[in-house]
DNA sequence: ACCTGAACACCGTTCAAGT
DNA sequence: ACCTGAACACCGTTCAAGT
């Protein structure tokens, strides 16, 4: 089914007023990725949901990735750092770190769009980001230590979310079990520490192991910062 | 340039020896990545440097995604972790975890991979973890908790990872800046405590990022080991 | 400036035919 | 069992023609 085969066709040309935007193609990305995952946003799919040819795209974006860099400026939206105003710096980095993971473990192929994505014109990420600096600001970080302090915790964070998506049997050693004894025995021991051995045991174990992590960063950070 | 084109072309049918194997597979993607990076390695190129059909890969790999962990089970021989053996735990922390980012930084497509790669068959990968383990063990970390703090140490490195790959310039806000000044200034101070404003800005940043955050890491890791 | 429609240069993967 | 060669069903992207 084509765009022309649902409602009026739009002949060639320009039309009266422009049909695509920056926020249309984003928001329709958005709803096609929630419709159908990642696999299933493709360029021919994004301008059959805007009722457009594929090529349409390219006069807005300059290539896919460029949406995607939209879509992950957007998704930001959706990370709650709102207590780096209200609750002192460790529970505030806490909530803002699980928020943060939780909605890239649910967009975890835009985690390798990040990486690359500068932050200019990413209005979203920079209104984070700016917040997030002042809350570190007023906790008594020295200016110059803020930076790397976030960048060490997205590092994890992103790490974290990729991790989230892991199946639940990933440290199944299966037939070369024998051959590894000590870590099979931790890997046993550790899955018998979440919450009985119910089908949620992969998040369990993806969640033990991130507020373990966050935790000691919290703790470590804090000591780097009274040293 | 087909296979046929250099050399004694083979008919069509089964050879008198399989040319074909997991390891041979292995190596020559490996040397692909190696000369035209991973979007080289397609499986037309793949097959050209074995000297065959791209059907014929799938006789031993069902998918490129196979290959890609048959790849990244080798690169994980590159991973130093002698350090359990030898040094003190914090100390070997440190050394494995340098190592690991600074090979999975040159091969940082596979780091997608690795999230949804069980274990089973990866007999590289078992051989760190198990030695890692020990390492855990010998510190004298109770085994149950072993496997969450590995996870957590590897998803910050895989972040890292990623991050080490990002252009220099990531947090230049450009025209947004006045917009967002406390983030802006914060960034210039972070680059002014790298070596000079040299060409190896990014670098750096990313290494004091990393430092950052491992060293928060061991210390709270360790901090969680006496209560 | 901004759309359509047709084309291009790839991709990974499948499968019949061959030995 | 394991190769070749031809095909398939896509992909993202480009570009002339149209208004």
């Amino acid at each position: 089914m084509t765009a022309a085969a649902q409602g009026t066709p739009r002949r060639a040309g320009r039309p009266p007023r422009g049909v695509l935007s920056r926020e249309r193609i984003t928001s329709a990305a958005v709803a096609q990725i929630a419709a159908e995952g990642y696999e299933g946003l493709t360029m021919s799919a994004l301008a059959r949901r805007l009722r457009v040819a594929p090529s349409a795209v390219y006069n807005h974006a300059s290539s896919k990735q460029e949406v995607l860099r939209w879509v992950q400026d957007h998704v930001m939206t959706m990370v709650d750092f709102s207590a780096f105003a209200t609750e002192p710096w460790d529970e505030a980095v806490r909530r803002w770190a699980w928020s943060y993971r939780e909605v890239f473990a649910r967009h975890a192929p835009l985690v390798p769009v990040i990486a690359v994505m500068p932050v200019t014109d990413a209005a979203e990420t920079l209104r984070m980001y700016e917040e997030v600096t002042r809350g570190f600001l007023a906790a008594g970080w020295p200016e110059e230590r803020v930076v790397p302090a976030i960048v060490a915790l997205e590092s994890f964070i992103y790490g974290s979310a990729l991790d989230v998506s892991a199946p639940s049997n990933i440290f199944d050693s299966g037939a070369l079990g024998p051959e590894f004894p000590v870590f099979t025995s931790a890997v046993r021991s550790a899955a018998g520490e979440g919450a009985g051995d119910s089908a949620e045991g992969a998040g369990n174990a993806a969640d033990v192991a991130f507020s373990t992590g966050l935790e000691a960063l919290i703790t470590g950070l804090k000591r780097q910062l009274t040293e």
